[in-house]
DNA sequence: CATGAGCGTGAGAGCGCTCTCACAGGCAGT
DNA sequence: ACTGCCTGTGAGAGCGCTCTCACGCTCATG
């Protein structure tokens, strides 16, 4: 019965073949395979002796097809530019989702829609089943995407704190906080005009940034001052136009937390061409903690993010939804950490 | 007959109902579906009409199972530090990858193994026929991979030369051109004490960037001197404890071209430490344009590599060795070009 | 007017797996 | 000794698709 014949092209093991070696049916092997409780010791270990033997491999496309779950994940990336070509965020989320999901027994399917058509085939894409999840970095405000799968169906986690309105479970890390403690930390080196190269008021992470900046001032009793708040576009370029602006408006300025290391480098050139010393005369900290901050002169300080640690986390919301169809969105806030540097040293003497 | 219930989940439709619908058989929706010429125009329409009325979407698992192909392709990243962390050279790279890969059609699986055990899992993975073919980034030297992948008859295309022994299709820059023409463009500049920093000489591209400079040096007819060659592991660190040797070494030296920018970055940061000022005494060159050469002070000059081309390419040729069983390994060599910025400026006047 | 070629179409097997259901056997309780 | 139950195992259907093969039709040909 059995016909041994070698077929065409590289034919792997089947569960017929195991089960064959074994002598127990294919159900059997297959519990085996799945760590079904209900499998007797030694029947167990004739069958595992028998996969180890003929290096059995499940086929993917066969399990998917009858449990109509695919066990990939797949991580959008819609960024045309920003951060995608400024610093190594996206390989580290990346090394942070892939570790945990490669833990998990899943596959990570990456999508970098790079066109509008694009953006509509990987919205059909998700929708279509071929995925048991989706994960979403960086959108724009107005994306569609996220409201689209979740009426399809489709267990959806944001990187990044979402904009009102949409209901999703998200991973973020606590931007507020994190500006708070590096605008604290100016002032305690006793800084008092401190001014603030913002970002976008209409991201997430560029509105928080400057909520902390905020309260740092708030918690000092310094009052706020309308003419030390410029806002950026997190480019190196608009971090000099702002940093050239600042300068102007309050030339008494001894301290500035850019929400960017780009945008602070920005500020650091146009501050060392105006004679000002960093950090004697003015002290300056950035956010992102990126390359960037090592290479310039002064080093910079800088809030650091736990990026990897966020690609776990979202990851691992991601799968425990998947698998429990866990309706209720979930939200994840992680710390950041100031890392000293050259650029915000105390002053020498008062 | 058309029983349309409310299935358990989300059932999508299936070949079955639209050969109901168009009142064809299942053969001849898959003909269409899979774009056959052997199906006569009007009923080519008549099931086009159904499909797009019922928004089939042809279930991937179920071909793959039959075709035993997956129309997926293995990105397999193997960088535990180094570039992975100081440019955004993989996101670039990705994004070249997944536009080619979204092309044709093919999912992008990645593989970022950050761990020996991982390592062979990975192997495991993709000998187990789960994708058609392997795309594999910065391999060690002495990566088994591509050798157990070709045994396996996996297609695989590398990005970077692999070192001597590997047979296989691959993409690269031109190394060598590019730190020639970054050196040529500092003897142009007058400069005559031209030294380089160097990378690790048992990586390719360590290796080709020190060809390069020598070639410029030679093509210039200025003899090579061993005290102006130090050679570096691409970091920042590594690039500083370099320009110290060699200010130590040759405090004549009037030009540096470092094999990276980050090393360039340290480089800068040393010379400004012992007062030399660049690039009226010193002129210097990097590789890469990363966004590091933007942020140093001056800015620096740097080698840019076309990335997405490269991920384009290499997309290219291996899905070109998927579909067509190319055996013939193939080898693109994509050109580089210097971007000129203030680090090397001519000398004000001789 | 029979024959054969060619083309478009349908019937049906089968890819490798999971999962339901039936069933054999062992054991305890009556 | 009979019933009932639990536990481990096997038989078999079927997931949605592709692809081979056979078949019916139309036309040119002898």
């Amino acid at each position: 019965m059995a016909q041994p014949s070698p077929r065409t092209r590289r034919s792997s093991t089947t569960l017929e073949e195991v089960a064959h070696l074994a002598g127990v049916s294919r159900a059997t092997v297959s519990r085996v395979v799945n760590g079904s409780p209900k499998v007797s010791p030694d029947v167990r270990n004739d069958v595992q002796a028998a996969i180890d033997r003929l290096g059995y491999v499940p086929n993917r496309a066969a399990r998917s097809l009858v449990t109509r779950r695919s066990d990939s994940i797949a991580v959008v990336i819609t960024e045309p530019t920003g951060r995608l070509f400024s610093d190594p965020f996206f390989p580290r989320l990346l090394r942070g989702v892939s570790s945990e999901l490669a833990a998990r027994d899943r596959q990570l399917i990456l999508l970098m829609p790079d066109t509008i058509a694009d953006e509509s085939r990987t919205a059909e894409y998700l929708t279509a089943g071929h995925v048991d999840g989706a994960l979403l970095v960086s959108l724009h405000a107005d994306d569609p995407l996220p409201a689209r799968l979740t009426a399809a169906g489709i267990p959806v986690v944001l990187v990044g704190r979402p904009h009102k309105g949409v209901k999703a479970s998200f991973v973020d890390v606590d931007n507020r906080q994190g500006a708070q403690s590096a605008v604290a930390h100016l002032i305690a080196g006793g800084r008092r005009v401190v001014a603030t190269i913002a970002g976008p008021k209409d991201m997430a992470a560029g509105a928080d940034r400057l909520l902390g900046y905020r309260d740092a001032l708030a918690d000092a009793g310094i009052p706020a001052d309308p003419n030390l708040e410029i806002v950026g576009d997190f480019t190196q370029e608009s971090g000099a136009t702002a940093m050239g602006r600042l300068l102007e408006a309050r030339p008494d300025i001894d301290a500035v937390f850019a929400a960017s290391d780009l945008m602070a480098a920005g500020a650091l050139a146009v501050l060392a061409a105006n004679g000002r010393r960093v950090p004697a005369d003015v002290s300056v900290v950035g956010f992102d903690d990126s390359p960037v901050a090592t290479t310039t002169m002064p080093q910079l300080s800088s809030v650091r993010q736990p990026i990897e640690a966020m690609g776990h986390e979202v990851a691992r919301l991601l799968v425990d939804a998947v698998e429990g169809s866990d309706l209720v969105p979930r939200r994840v806030i992680l710390a950041t950490e100031l890392v000293r540097r050259a650029s915000s040293a105390g002053r020498p003497s008062p």
